[in-house]
DNA sequence: CATGAATGAGACTTCATTCAT
DNA sequence: CATGAATGAAGTCTCATTCAT
């Protein structure tokens, strides 16, 4: 984002260097990414144009298949970015530290924010599964970090229910997939959400609401009754 | 428009008639669309190939053209018709016979049950999202036919208040907007979910147990508590 | 131009037949040759479409090449009308009857008249002239006609040379050809010139300065000078 | 842009280098253009095909895109190099520094010569005219430099009638008009017109004589009369 | 006579990718 | 490292024409 690369880049940490470093390859690949990030995310894997992204670029088409080989592996270098991109929130919830039903709004409400802001991550996402899910499988580093969350609701889960807040039937994967369904189909469908009942779902006025009533009704999913 | 199906082409008058008829444009039609619908349900507007679609065909791309006059149109078409194919099945639902428990359990199942046979329904949904959903809005069938359905939840929710079994503050487009994600995001993004856990949300083993909790989690959110 | 054909046409010159002439090829030819004269005269011989044609035509594309084959046979068709128009005017200027200089005037008044009303006349021999006049030539009446003008044209100046008011040094083509070009230019080129001079020659307004114009220039050429 | 020409590419430095610059974007667009020029001008617009000008060019279809975008984009660019090339021609004629009558004889026949040579230029004239001239209203130095003619022409004009050679009601552009028609006219219709009369106006055993006789009508026409 | 349905051939254009400098 | 030029393959679409009814 910050730009003007190519002149800049002068003192190279007080090594003296005479060959001011005209090329910085990893800002270059940096800048390549987000720029494609945006084209894969507005037009999909197949309507993006290789020709587009090189033209937002600061190079050109030919630096992008030298760091990236090929439209669909520049497309997977994306998706490993946005991925990596999330894992360094995450750390900043420590779930394990509140009591059970705080957590459990703590992580909602952090899903909820994360997906409503991150409007590419959702439509990434939704594009993946056009092309079912065959290049994020690909990606190294996705597999493994999805776990973590299953963990921490599992934690959160049998933390309840040791204190007789939560019931014991709910498992934790399925209610993962709740909580991102609540989450993810007001971005990711809002558009055709909209047309049809002419009220954008991820419009800012129905932001608090929403949060509410999906913090909401998944506390009431888990709670035991009495 | 008489139809006509496809199995059908059956009692010829008793006659045998060896010459199937050529000139069958509602046929012809229909054995478009149907190719239509897979193939931009697997691959995208952008994706979709016309050559591959004219290829499946029992005719050949030009009539593709004379008929539906671009890729556009027949996308445009497909999405038409399979908006249509809904309205036929949401008649069969009188959710307004049932008491309201009853009745928001009906409607819940009917979309879940929905969602989770009509794949491509849900794929278009998401490749219209991609789109911005400017595709759908040119369809004039599309508009109308989504107020019913919140209609009939605002006939749900106010005959459960006016019983005492609802809370009051429950507003129908969101708690349509919570139906849909529910039953949609384990359709739409099975992939990436199948990926990252291991497990395929829509599996059929699963689908049952899905079915209870998303009908439990729905029944929680609304019912009034004591 | 007239329309509604097909149910119209009753009593066939008294002779008793019960089968009402529901067609009437002559009406629908010429329905054809307007349309296709209409469409061929603003698009050119490539860039007339069959199908605009026969949409702007009371019968079908079927007709169309019932009648006149194939879209050159039709081209060809307008020409030959086209011609056969200009022939039933000419009828009417009798410049044999009148002096040599009010005949030339005539002369020239009518070409100029005739080239600024006939603008599809005046496209169509331009269109001709991009094919190299290779239609043209093998339309039948266009070569007899035209040495009518040249023989008209060789009358008044022999008259006129007699008469000792023009020079003997004109030939009657070159002469034909000069008030062709003064006449015919100044409506087929009239775009361009338009765009280039900020003033369309064609137009209303200055009509009657290039007829007297033209007539001058002329006149002023075959006159003997003192 | 620095140019090149066309049988150039000449000494390299002494040194014999069988290596034919593959890479000559200059000469490339100057070869397409070449090219498109012929089958613009023989075959219109509608009737140019994008694979004949590619087929008869160095490179390939695709490069005909690279440079000009469309069949259009190239049609324009055809239209501007036309105009382009007569510009320079233009700066040879130093009519103000003749007198009125010897400058007027050789504007006309300059304007006879260029006609007569350019048929590619009466072609694509005659071309965009069926057109509406709706291409070359885009082309920038279209509109400028015809003015220049006018000038010219008034200039001749205001030096006749001071110098009491020429009447003094004569318009500069109708004159031009009547200029260009005469010239023309002989070039572009000469197909129909030869058709019609069995004689190629635009033949060279005719060129003399026309070019004579078209130089004798406009002196007539501009003369003051005694 | 009349017609909507159908079509093979070929039109224009765009794509991801590689090459020479 | 960097770049503008170049490209083969494939894409969408249109044309004049014919066929079955």
């Amino acid at each position: 984002m910050k730009k003007g690369s190519k002149a800049a880049e002068p003192d190279t940490n007080g090594i003296a260097s005479d060959t001011r470093r005209k090329y910085d390859p990893e800002q270059t690949k940096r800048n390549i990414l987000d720029v494609a990030t945006q084209e894969f995310s507005a037009m999909g894997l197949t309507g993006a144009r290789v020709d587009a992204i090189a033209e937002r670029t600061n190079t050109t088409k030919r630096m992008l298949y030298y760091y990236f080989g090929s439209k669909e592996g520049l497309y997977q270098a994306v998706l490993e970015k946005v991925y990596g991109d999330i894992r360094a929130l995450e750390q900043d919830l420590h779930v394990s530290e509140l009591d059970p039903i705080e957590g459990m709004r703590a992580l909602v409400e952090f899903t909820f924010d994360y997906h409503d802001r991150q409007r590419d991550f959702v439509r990434l996402i939704t594009i993946e599964n056009i092309h079912g899910a065959k290049y994020v499988e690909q990606v190294k580093s996705f597999k493994g970090r999805n776990v973590t969350v299953i963990h921490t609701i599992e934690d959160l889960l049998s933390r309840g229910i040791a204190a007789g807040l939560f019931r014991s039937d709910v498992d934790a994967i399925d209610l993962h997939l709740m909580i991102s369904s609540l989450c993810f189909h007001r971005v990711g469908n809002r558009h055709t959400f909209g047309t049809a009942f002419g009220r954008d779902p991820s419009h800012p006025r129905l932001r608090a609401r929403h949060r509410a009533m999906i913090v909401d009704a998944v506390l009431r999913f888990v709670r035991k009754e009495d």
